[in-house]
DNA sequence: CTGTTAGCGCGTTCAC
DNA sequence: GTGAACGCGCTAACAG
């Protein structure tokens, strides 16, 4: 019943491979990883008995032998936000042809989690970790700067990275809006965003559009935050409580599309129509605001192609290059029908 | 300069830490995983050694040595769907405290790519994997069946599971959808769906929906689905298609709340009002729906839960029982305002 | 309560 | 083109 060779239940091992098809372990070893120069008539061997047992090689004993795992640490504040999700995707997309296989932590917008997410990640030997945001505790930046591990920190290039920056910059995107809405016309300007401590990057872009409107002789006629993560519900009646108080904006921007959407509600709700009634205009360009009955104005920022790149110049090259990389992902702004 | 201990760029050992404070190696193993009985003395020394080494233990090699890891595969036909995002949020909740780690697999709703993605992710020896859905090749079944590792299927608990299934019976779902339409009143049901291949899900929703309009007499007056993923705009174009085809529901089960929310960015555009001139219900019970103007009629499911109790499970019991085990996690029908 | 011995399963040297 | 020996860093099983 169960002789000498395995029987499901046993794992089979590259000994038993290399005893069934009579060669040794290391050459075994070799036709599976496809390195080294193999007799084509031996390889077939090989993998003839591969697949006649089933055999899967074990990863962590190859990645200890080695001292080199082909795991990637990923580290994100959350993965229900779409944002994140889409960078998600992106790094699975240039990983699975190398054979790299994201570890990814969640951290809730959380620096002491983070650290303890990135120590926990360590444990793993990744060959290269990828963190959202620069903002890390001396520890955690202690740890990433120690190895010889290569290290992307994405979403936003405005600030000097450890190892590589992939990104755009939303100090810029903040001003193009600026701009962008004043071209139009546009003067009377608010403010409704949520929780910057969470989410740096909203608040670079607030720099750079209050900072442009300035310049231009204009401040913000009004302005409301909602001290917790962006929502579209929270847009909704932050747009709602921001009318209440008698501000009269011509254009709203929101710190993000959820919101924006929200304001979109409130504005259906409260009989106004985006535009006529009053302009909106929001960031990221998910797909909802693109099916909107007028398409939202908003900057659509490249998620997917931020995983991307990242997840490719890491696997480029495992040894950490002297001179940092900052890799520009770029933006582009969707006039829509909304501002 | 480099004296005899370890600088930064070397990470510290088991050895370091056992020289530093005068113990073994295997004492100090004991102290970092709190395992086995250790004198107070002994283990304070231990841990000022690792703090002062910064010793982060190699978790490749523990787990080889103990041939266990604490690695637990997932695997999801997609990460920027929020119902696997929140799925995924719930099975780190559950697994963070037992010190496990998830392994992310995606397989863009692709079976073959499913048979993939569980090898790859079987060579890292999960102690435990978990699946969204059941319907698998023969290979992964029996990749699946073979070990004695714990596997939970989820979503879904139509189906009978290899080991155990979390998740909530759509078709009672569809049943109950039906039951309450007819109850308020309905009576000319239409369907806007997605991709069934992509999602069997919605496909057991829509049998139940069905079934039960049937007991009651009652069949479709209008029917549209679209080749591909559900989407927002998807949910838009067609319900627009639907109308335009000349249908005269009185009320419009959508296959869930992207494709519902569309619908009703439908009726804005078209100028209908929901419920008053034609009624619209979704499925998930996201955020955005309660966010609209008008509250969407929907059946919220609990997917954090879902994915809470799958990794509990796995947890609670490294050895597969004999019997399969089912978990009802529910769901609630949100009556809404519009429908 | 602590230490010794012997691997975990594979990949890196070298040889041949 | 193929193989033998050794070690990756840690832990299970025993002793003591």
């Amino acid at each position: 019943m169960s002789g000498e060779g395995r029987e499901q239940g046993n794992r089979a091992l590259l000994a038993d491979v290399a005893r069934l098809s009579g060669v040794s372990e290391i050459t075994v070893s070799r036709v599976v990883r496809n390195k080294g120069p193999i007799a084509p008539a031996t390889r077939e061997r090989v993998l003839r008995a591969v697949a006649e047992t089933g055999y899967v090689p074990n990863r962590l004993a190859g990645a200890l032998a080695s001292s080199g795992s082909a795991l990637v640490g990923v580290v994100l504040p959350s993965v229900s936000n779409i944002v994140f999700a889409d960078v998600l995707r992106g790094i699975h997309a240039a990983l699975a042809p190398s054979g790299h296989q994201p570890v990814v932590g969640v951290t809730d917008y959380d620096r002491d989690e983070e650290e303890r997410v990135v120590r926990s990640l360590l444990a793993w030997q990744p060959a290269a970790m990828i963190l959202a945001g620069f903002e890390h505790t001396a520890a955690t930046r202690a740890m990433l700067t120690a190895g010889r591990l290569r290290v992307a920190e994405i979403m936003d290039i405005d600030t000097a990275p450890i190892d590589v920056a992939v990104g755009l910059s939303h100090r810029r995107a903040g001003r193009d809006i600026a701009r962008h809405l004043i071209g139009r016309g546009y003067r009377r300007f608010a403010y409704v965003g949520h929780d910057w401590d969470r989410d740096h990057r909203a608040r670079l872009r607030y720099d750079g559009l209050v900072g442009t409107l300035a310049e231009g002789g204009l401040a913000l006629v009004g302005e409301r935050r909602i001290e917790g993560p962006s929502s579209t519900l929270a847009g909704r009646e932050m747009l709602a409580a921001l009318m209440a108080s008698g501000a009269r904006p011509d254009v709203v921007v929101f710190s993000n599309d959820d919101m924006a959407v929200g304001g979109y509600f409130h504005c259906l709700a409260a009989g106004l129509t985006p535009r006529r009634d009053i302009a909106l205009f929001g960031f990221n360009g998910l797909d909802i605001a693109a099916a909107l009955p007028l398409r939202l104005s908003t900057v659509r920022t490249n998620r997917m192609l931020i995983g991307e790149r990242a997840a490719a110049a890491l696997v480029a090259s495992a040894e950490r290059p002297d001179a940092r990389e900052i890799i520009d992902t770029g933006y582009v702004l969707e006039a829509g029908e909304t501002a």
